[in-house]
DNA sequence: ATATGTGCAAAGCATTTGCGGAGAT
DNA sequence: ATCTCCGCAAATGCTTTGCACATAT
């Protein structure tokens, strides 16, 4: 049975409070607000079980390290190259199963698009225009 | 200077016969019948050699380890969750742009589809038949 | 009271690095 | 002959695990 501890709240409110998924580090460096004696192994169990339990999601990146965040519905993310902010992107291609060939059973599919978010794009902008 | 040894060129080869990228393990493994004394640092040392030097291009995969390919045309990939092997889907969406909000700017895309390869497909088929 | 959770330190793993010797030029 | 490259083994860096104590129920 699961238990309710210090540790596993500040871990999940963390999450909870934060816009956006976070690493590891992200994690245990704010979590220990909220459990001053915090390690990191705890930090590691505590979100294993709560991926287990289905309270977040497994954010997992091309070339980037693990990231975890509050499960909402279906979605992909938008990476900037420029502020390394991670952006929820809610539209998705419907019609992606047609890129494979035949005999090939699609079962899930990841898309990560990067470039520059509306405010890094509009800071270069201003600076190529003066 | 670079050198041409019999481990580099095994290492090489292995990625120019195989139609799919491959990861270190793979590529190790059968690089050896091509230099049998081939340890896995020259592994490592010469595939980041091979990627600097742009023969070899980087496959990151979010949460697969990472495997490498033969630079060619813009395309993306198939992993199989059975057999873990990575095929290339050379068709891409168009309108991948349209899924981002105003303002964002586009700059590049990896797209990456899971599910069952067709021989793994084909095998389970065949088990749920009898 | 008791079984799960925690913190610490050690163990795993994949990858990198230092080094003496082998091999390409 | 020289200098890069190789294989080995040790060193990393991140994550997991074992264990004894703490704590939620």
């Amino acid at each position: 049975m699961i238990r309710s501890t210090q540790q596993r709240k500040a871990i999940y409110d963390v999450l909870i409070d934060s816009g956006r998924p976070l690493s590891v580090n992200e994690i245990f460096e704010q979590a220990k607000n909220g459990a001053p004696t915090l390690g990191i192994a705890t930090v590691y169990r505590n979100i294993k079980a709560l991926q287990d339990e289905g309270k977040l999601n497994l954010v997992a990146l091309p070339g980037e390290s693990p990231r975890w965040e509050v499960p909402t519905e279906h979605h992909h993310h938008f990476l900037c190259r420029t502020c390394d902010r991670l952006f929820e992107i809610r539209n998705c291609p419907t019609n992606i199963g047609s890129l494979l060939p035949d005999g090939y059973v699609l079962e899930d599919h990841d898309i990560l698009l990067r470039g520059q978010c509306r405010d890094c794009a509009k800071r270069k902008s201003l600076k190529s225009d003066k």
